[in-house]
DNA sequence: TGAATATATGAACAACTGTTCATATATTAA
DNA sequence: TTAATATATGAACAGTTGTTCATATATTCA
């Protein structure tokens, strides 16, 4: 490749590029993205999605171990996917807002687009 | 952990699960995320967002190899998350859908909320 | 108190990802 | 044709991730 190629204008991409949230932005966009990557963490998200849960409930109805289950709810929790409320000896997992709820809504939407 | 904790209710476990996505569509829901966690490719879709754009325009905006720029094209273009137009000797990428547009929205929302 | 239950977390390892490099293919123009 | 430009792709390597195992912490109840 050349240095700029016959449609490139330097002055136009500097503006579109103004125009890209800045790096910090990226990152914890990328970071979510992450987070909703996972079977076993989207999975935990339909089923938050009907009706907050705890833990063992979680670790019942996938199956995988209770500290693959927490694990995955602690990265759903640090980028603010789900919130946390203690309940006794148990603790209560519930999806944090409406922008997680749809996410998920139009990525499903999208995949099931298709065929 | 026990089999079963207090709170559990297989039968009602059972019914929340029915309305879980099957491994089919999960999967390639994750796929679709993993495909938005790259910082690259997140850069493309913002850049793409506010107008087309060939394989060399996107390889000066962002500072990545000319290839770093077509793999990641093509993860995109797998998951139908951008389209492409043959136009002359340049390859013209474009959003795929609303769907897509949402996501990116939702996001950049849900991490702009914090702080 | 102590035992049982519920959850969290660090370590470790296999599996996966993104980038670059080298090279191949496709299109245009001379 | 040939050269130049534009794009795609396979290989390979460093870095990252998800799971399990082992263990720690927290809460309840006897």
């Amino acid at each position: 490749m050349q240095d700029k190629c016959e449609r490139v204008s330097p002055k136009h991409i500097e503006v579109l590029l103004q125009k890209v949230p800045d790096t910090e932005i990226i990152k914890r966009m990328s970071a979510v993205f992450q987070a909703l990557q996972s079977d076993t963490r989207l999975k935990i998200l339909f089923l938050l999605r009907q009706k907050e849960m705890c833990v063992c409930e979680l670790e019942q109805a996938l199956e995988v171990t209770q500290s693959a289950v927490s694990h995955g709810l602690r990265t759903l929790r640090q980028l603010d996917l789900v919130r946390v409320r203690r309940e006794g000896k148990f603790t209560v997992y519930y999806i944090a807002d409406e922008h997680v709820r749809m996410l998920i809504e139009m990525c499903l939407e999208h995949v099931e687009e298709k065929k």
